[in-house]
RNA sequence: GGCGGCAUAGCCAAGUGGUAAGGCAGAGGUCUGCAAAACCUCCAUCCUCCGGUUCAAAUCCGGAUGCCGCCUCCA
């Protein structure tokens, strides 16, 4: 596998540094609100990596943190009157019902910043006494960045650049406006922990750090996160882990992109800010799912509307293959008829390029352009009526099933029972609509009744009134069937 | 101002030196009482523009234009 390392600017071949084990670092979030579109496309991009690495047969060991203190949280907590560690284990059981719904799975350790605040304090102890950090007066502690000379080697930028844009907020004693706090000492009111400055608590990034270390044997194979990480959180986790411990603290980074909306930022003050749940409660999780991986995870993408509609349409042409296939399977006579051999051919180059796409940067976007292509070969299949019920069409779709079922189980979607899932699709969609299921079924009654009787005019009139509607009828064989346009 | 990214058909989106994947929409056809689904065919002589390198460039280099991100909390 090819992984684009944002410490290199380039793609490089993927080897663990211990045969057989990844060790993978994801920045989780800080626990003051419910996860957004953004937090889900992150988790989406890194749960499609967990997934494809153990894939491989790697034993994937993977660490995604909580930030459960921080600035963020005490303000809010404030606002809310809640005590902070309480908002900040409701806001982690939010994501994780969000994540549940979105299919990405737990990580391996789920380490939480105020379970290490004694490695924490080890961290700023040992940096100070390095003589890369210091402590205030006051009680607070920063690291001294112009002392470390690597820093800016992932952002790409320079101490002097940075200068024009550090500034110093009022109360700090810092040292250089470019340093950036280990450790915060308490407020009145706010959460501390004793510690040599006296009650305190840990700034942001250090976490991180001191967490990696305690898991792990460092350096990280993969450490990742967004792309606004990069500077300056992922920087001054590796200028923390390299002036402490003399090492990196990841061989590769990597950062997926941001989530537009309606091709504007996603902002507070915009107004378009977009949490999961608002998405899940009018589309189905997996087309949130599916419409993530529909780029590769390092370009921005644009949420809209029709995105969305269009995330549902390709996952409806899944299922609906998928479903047929199941219908074929369920036939009992199979006939000699010979698979041509150019559908063999056909499925093992697919199959080979689904690998190769997710093998080049986790290329999600092309991985998906093959399972299409997958689906056509399989309808194709299915239109022959002598194939379709022949015993080496009934080996193909087999062999259909196990490789979506493959992919599926790579990309995190596309796993559910087929009937059920278009019955769940039919139904976001109608409720979108404003169409009324029950009208709809006395409306298709009708139209049966008009059609026994060979009255074909008035079944047709009826099928108008629903395609006004926005329902398109479906006669099969097992009756008619409806679905939303 | 500094750093970085992106510009591919009506829309979305792969493709980083060898002559443009895939999806949506659209047109025609097969199937159907009519439809739908599905299948077949068509739909970018060309990849923002201008130069350059090369036998060969959407792909590399230089320049222009446009859009975006980061530099402050942020996935």
């Amino acid at each position: 596998m090819r992984l684009y390392n944002t410490l290199t600017r380039s793609k490089e071949p993927f080897v663990p540094a211990e045969p057989g084990k990844v060790r993978l670092y994801v920045c989780g979030i800080t626990a003051y609100d419910l996860c957004h579109v953004g937090h889900a496309r992150s988790a989406v991009v890194f749960d499609v990596l967990v997934r494809a690495l153990a894939a491989q047969g790697l034993e994937v060991i993977f660490a995604r943190n909580f930030t459960d203190v921080d600035d963020k949280i005490i303000n809010r907590a404030n606002e809310l009157g809640e005590d902070p560690n309480a908002l900040a284990q409701r806001y982690i059981q939010a994501f994780y019902e969000d994540m549940d719904a979105l299919n990405v799975r737990r990580a391996t350790l789920e380490p939480k910043a105020t379970e290490h605040i004694d490695e924490m304090i080890q961290l700023c102890q040992d940096l100070i006494a390095k003589g890369a950090a210091y402590a205030t007066p006051s009680g607070d502690v920063y690291f001294r960045v112009r002392a470390y000379q690597a820093y800016g080697e992932l952002s790409g930028r320079n101490i002097e650049e940075l200068e024009a844009g550090a500034r110093v907020a009022p109360g700090e004693e810092k040292e250089d406006p470019l340093d950036f706090a280990l450790w915060k000492a308490a407020k009145p009111g706010e959460p501390s922990w004793p510690s040599p400055w006296g009650p305190g608590r840990p700034g942001w990034h250090t976490e991180c750090s001191a967490m990696s270390e305690k898991y792990f044997t460092l350096p990280l194979d993969i450490h990742g996160g967004g792309q606004d990480l990069i500077f300056p959180h992922h920087e001054n986790e590796m200028a923390q882990t390299g002036a402490s411990r003399g090492q990196a603290l990841a061989r590769f980074w990597m950062h997926n992109g941001f989530v537009q909306i309606d091709s504007e930022k996603m902002s507070k003050s915009l107004g378009n800010f977009k949490t999961i749940r608002d998405i899940i409660a009018q589309y189905l999780p997996e087309t949130l799912r599916f419409f993530l991986i529909t780029k590769h995870y390092r370009s921005p993408i644009d949420f809209t509307t029709q995105a969305m509609e269009e995330a549902e349409k390709n996952l409806i042409r899944i299922y609906t293959a998928k479903q047929a296939m199941e219908e074929a399977l369920a036939n009992q006579k199979w006939n000699k008829t010979p698979l041509p051999d150019d559908v063999l051919r056909e499925f093992a180059d697919i199959k080979a390029l689904f690998d190769e796409a997710m093998a080049d940067d986790m290329n999600t976007a092309a991985a998906l352009g093959h399972v299409f292509g997958l689906v056509r070969l399989v309808n194709r299949v299915l239109e022959d009526k002598a194939l379709r019920k022949s015993e080496q069409g009934k080996a193909f779709f087999e062999e259909a099933q196990d490789a979506l079922a493959a992919w599926g189980d790579i990309l995190g979607v596309f796993l559910q029972p087929s009937s059920g899932f278009l019955q769940q699709m039919r139904d976001v969609r109608g409720r979108r609509a404003g169409i009324d299921p029950a009208r709809v079924e006395a409306l298709l009654q009708q139209r049966q009744e008009a059609k026994k009787a060979k009255d074909f005019a008035a079944a047709d009139a009826v099928r108008q009134e629903l395609t006004l509607m926005g329902v398109e009828v479906r006669d099969t064989p097992q009756g008619p069937a409806w679905d939303v346009r």
